[in-house]
DNA sequence: CGTGTAAGGAATTCTGACACG
DNA sequence: CGTGTAAGGAATTCTGACACG
């Protein structure tokens, strides 16, 4: 019964490559996370690791923000979806919440 | 219609988060990738980055060199796992082949 | 408020090679 | 054959700050 994750929610996505999906600079990626919009992990050595979902999260953000919509309101939106999820899928994922691989741990 | 890759796929891990994941050293993931084992992608600076199917490929070759299995035989024997998926997937996936995200060229 | 940038440092990754066997 | 390591360089990421507004 290990708490699995899949690919989906597992951090593992340095922020150059998430800023190449994503269109956003690494500065925007950042600021985000201070307001709050997202939780990436951190590695060891303090280097920040994102998950596809943190992905699709930051897709959604800079649409938003496109159309002029304040991080404050794009966080409520955001922390809603994050109920509906958890209806759906109980507590087996828990949304931006940090989750191990488990293996390892080095 | 646009050829969509799975998160599975999709390659953007680094070889230091591969290494962490799998347990192999980055020396050793090297080596497989010379002798063709798999095939990760490479960053626009020239930096490995792989899928999370090649995080379970590497796992597979991890659990054949502790029977002594070499690489040689390994390679072959994922061949045909190869063939495999292709029948299902048909063309779909092309097994270790590269394939781009997609929407940006940077 | 949201984002760009220069700044300095620490950690990552890359390749080719020597080593052992 | 498979893997460790030291070597030097190039690119990445981090934080705190100044800037504009």
């Amino acid at each position: 019964m290990a708490k699995e994750i899949s690919y989906k929610e597992r951090k593992v996505i340095s922020i150059g490559v998430v800023s190449e999906l994503t269109g956003l600079s690494e500065r925007q990626i950042r600021y985000y996370e201070q307001k709050k919009l997202l939780s990436p992990e951190r590695s060891n050595k303090g280097y920040r690791k994102y998950s596809f979902l943190d992905v699709e999260t930051l897709i959604e953000i800079a649409n938003q923000r496109e159309e002029g919509v304040p991080t404050g309101e794009i966080k409520e939106e955001l922390e809603k979806k994050y109920k509906k999820g958890s209806k759906l899928h109980k507590k087996m994922i828990s949304g931006q919440i940090n989750a191990q691989f488990g293996t390892h741990k080095k």
